[in-house]
RNA sequence: CGCGGGGUGGAGCAGUCCGGUAGCUCGUUGGGCUCAUAACCCAAAGGUCGCGGGUUCAAAUCCCGCCCCCGCAACCA
């Protein structure tokens, strides 16, 4: 069976997730599920990222041991991710054992790859920070954030030799168009690489919060190094070589678009320096604005993915952001406009349609449709066309397009039933042939939007598939059972999967601001 | 000369790479239907595609110049 390794960024843990780390993980999960349903055995790695100073300057804020704390923090972002209907397969931690070794072996492939070298770092560096400051960042020869003047530090780090890497990185990039989208971030990389690299420092002296560098126990392994290397050690880089021949490469690391430098540049790098293959692809994904600002904790503009799952149950948030917001663009998530796109499309289009058709199932056919006589009638045609539109967008990374594919055919079935006219047919004996047609098209064309829409609503979309009579459980469901069946069916009518919202907001406030 | 993103009917957005009737959702107006969650269907009104040049038979789309808005310290994807 063909195989898909996908993973996301690992999460710093020095806060709870937000909507836009949700984001990250939402969409790669539908991807996961959308390879799934596409016969792949699928591989899904997720995680957090724990080496960090900030972690460790938090937990000890918090008068906690940094690893109790992470171990809090990872307990707690899985229930979030849970909550979202995640479905990783793995989920691997840097403080884990396995990372460590991991780890260890790559710098140590790299070192005898003489990639490695000793040299000092030096500059201004902001204690308040712990960081050095690049000389363009100081404000009148002061840190910005403090207004205090840098202490000159000179540090021994050990630097890898990034630039002897840029040419194979560029033909690299020559001969994969497709390893790195959306096309703008490319461009970005492009532009980068014919700048120049410069080596870069790949230790952090007088720490001991990392893993320690194998030649050099006095240091650790920078975080962003150590974090990267993740990839490979939740697949049993040095600790397990059959496990890791079986996943390795990656085929998709999805990411925030401000990485993608570390995940297009220097991790193949490192990668190329132990002698390891590149992953295929990596999609660098836009930003969720809440109301239309940058999420910010300082500005109050921080949502909680939990909070959000909250209103409807997690698959009609998990509907929005992929179906509004254009996969690799920067989108918005505001109250209104969910609540909005709720009301249109799951209770008015999705779940009236469900219901209104189960109703006319139970009333003129008593729950079951028989496997019509004649058709298929012209819904197939347009259900044909439907998925191979998901498919096609949804092998290239378009996820709005594909949810948007599914909701068509949702609206070629509405648009067909104030055509054929059931209730009219109904009420001639002699046209019942054309009735059983008209409702089992319909009830059908509806179980293919299901098919289409369960990775990207998991449980909604198992729900739909139940009501419409699709006999396999929606674990069993593949993308070939979105190929039209005349079949008999039973119809199961139940509570109103998404009850509309009625305004909420009274009327004094409607438009209020506006002239 | 810092870097990047954006400016498309009332609102929010696609389309721009690969020029050729400007598309979607919401809202508005009128009509239809009654199976359905006051849902659904049809139709209409509404746009100098930021501004000015250029290339072209043809530009939202390509080229040049300009204006305006938003990110680029930190928590943070």
């Amino acid at each position: 069976m063909a195989r898909y390794f996908l993973t996301t960024a690992i999460d710093y843990v020095n806060s709870r997730p937000h909507l836009g780390t949700a984001y990250e993980k939402v969409t790669a999960d539908v991807i996961a599920r959308y390879k799934r349903l596409c016969g792949f055995e699928t591989h899904f790695l997720m995680g957090n990222d724990e080496h960090s100073q900030n972690v460790y300057r938090r937990a000890r804020e918090l008068g906690e041991e940094p690893l109790a704390y992470c171990d809090r923090m990872a307990q707690e972002f899985r229930e979030v991710w849970a909550r979202l209907e995640i479905s990783f397969d793995d989920f691997i931690r840097t403080t884990e054992p396995r990372h460590r070794t991991a780890v260890t072996a790559m710098i140590g492939r790299m070192d005898g790859a003489g990639d490695l070298y000793e040299g000092y770092y030096e500059g201004p560096y902001c204690v308040s920070c712990e960081a050095f400051k690049p000389e363009k960042d100081l404000v009148d020869g002061l840190c910005p954030i403090h207004h205090s003047k840098p202490e000159w530090i000179r540090e021994k780090n050990h630097f890898f030799r990034l630039s002897r890497y840029q040419e194979r990185l560029r033909r690299h990039f020559d001969e994969h168009p497709e390893f790195l989208q959306p096309e703008i971030r490319r461009n970005e990389i492009l532009r980068l690489l014919d700048g120049g690299l410069e080596d870069i420092s790949i230790s952090r002296a007088g720490q001991h919060w990392g893993i320690p560098l194998p030649h050099d126990p006095s240091s650790v392994v920078y975080v962003w190094a150590d974090a990267l290397i993740n990839y490979a050690s939740a697949v049993g880089y040095g600790s397990d070589e059959g496990l890791f021949r079986t996943w390795w490469p990656a085929n998709l690391h999805v990411i925030g678009k401000d990485i993608t430098r570390f995940h297009c540049v220097i991790w193949p790098a490192m990668l190329m320096s132990a002698g390891l293959a590149l992953p295929v692809q990596v999609f660098g994904h836009g930003w969720v604005h809440f109301k239309g600002q940058k999420m910010s904790k300082s500005l109050g503009t921080v949502l909680e993915p939990l909070e959000a799952a909250d209103r409807f149950g997690p698959d009609p948030l998990r509907l929005y952001l992929v179906k509004e917001i254009p996969y690799g663009n920067d989108g918005d998530f505001s109250w209104e406009r969910f609540e909005e796109r709720y009301n249109v499309d799951l209770a008015n289009n999705l779940g009236n349609l469900v219901n209104r058709v189960a109703v006319m199932v139970e009333k003129y056919r008593g729950g079951q449709l028989a496997a019509p006589a004649s058709g298929p009638g012209r819904l197939a045609r347009i259900a044909g066309e439907g998925v191979g539109a998901y498919a096609a967008a949804m092998d290239a990374f378009a996820l709005h397009e594909g949810a948007a594919a599914a909701f068509r055919l949702i609206d070629a079935a509405n648009e067909y039933i104030a055509d054929a006219q059931p209730w009219t047919l109904a009420k001639d004996a002699a046209r019942s042939a054309e009735l059983d047609l008209a409702l089992h098209d319909v009830a059908e064309i509806i179980r293919i939007a299901a098919v289409l829409l369960l990775p990207i609503m998991p449980a909604s979309a198992a729900e739909v598939l139940r009501r419409v009579g699709e006999p396999k459980s929606a674990g069993r469901i593949r993308i070939d059972d979105a190929a039209w069946r005349n079949a008999a069916r039973t119809v199961i009518k139940g509570d109103p999967l998404w009850p509309r919202l009625e305004a909420a907001r009274p009327p004094s406030t409607q438009g209020a601001g506006e002239s």
